[in-house]
DNA sequence: ATTATATTTAACCATATGGTTAAATATTGA
DNA sequence: TCAATATTTAACCATATGGTTAAATATAAT
């Protein structure tokens, strides 16, 4: 679990991978593609790419020879459970944050 | 900004440094009391805790010999703004979440 | 004044990180 | 088949990171 929170906040450490975990938010994408609006080799890519999927906040598909990444979306759990456990809330999804409201509304009603 | 949040998630990025953030939840403490339990040199924990200090995690208040390393409360405040930004929800006070559940309530009510 | 305590600084070391270029490996298209 | 495209691998480099021990500094206690 420690080492797991380890890659992951590693993982988030850098400025170019998490450009690259906004940019795929958008839409799933090809590795040069990923590359081409940084200043930097697509080996660099590569290597932050991979970075990313280790962390388990991105998957890659190959199919044919365009290797398609897209975003893990429960990467960023670990994390928030982290930072909720700490004191912080963290709501991952909004069926939580629903859950977590009608909880309230059920306490103030029965006060 | 974004050098902030590498400091933030790479100070976030050691186990032993997240172990010394959790320590300081429960209260403040001297730096060779935070270094007590760990199994490493009281120079490596010094320097742990300047890595905090940075990142805006902690800050430390010398009182005579003692260096008091307290946790700052807003310190993983922008880590969490970013998860938001991402499409995470990271409600970082019990403020606002309550804030978030009355606006809630409203909305239903008028509906 | 001397000694003990709390902490940092300095110098060092091994390994990790983030980048590079050049070469290798598939796969697709002509 | 040959060339172009997409991507990775390999080898390398500079700097950062996380640790060490020894020495320095400052404060408190005897």
């Amino acid at each position: 679990m420690q080492a797991k929170l380890n890659e992951l906040f590693s993982a988030l450490s850098d400025a170019t991978r998490r450009e690259i975990l906004i940019m795929l938010l958008e839409d799933d994408m090809a590795v040069t593609d990923v590359a081409h609006p940084f200043d930097m080799s697509l080996p660099a890519i590569s290597k932050h790419l991979n970075i990313l999927s280790n962390a388990g906040l991105i998957t890659q598909e190959r199919r044919g020879r365009v290797n398609w990444c897209k975003l893990e979306p429960d990467g960023l759990r670990d994390a928030s459970v982290w930072m909720l456990s700490f004191g912080q809330f963290d709501i991952p999804d909004i069926e939580d944050l629903e859950r977590l409201i009608e909880t309230h509304i059920d306490l103030t009603q029965t006060n």
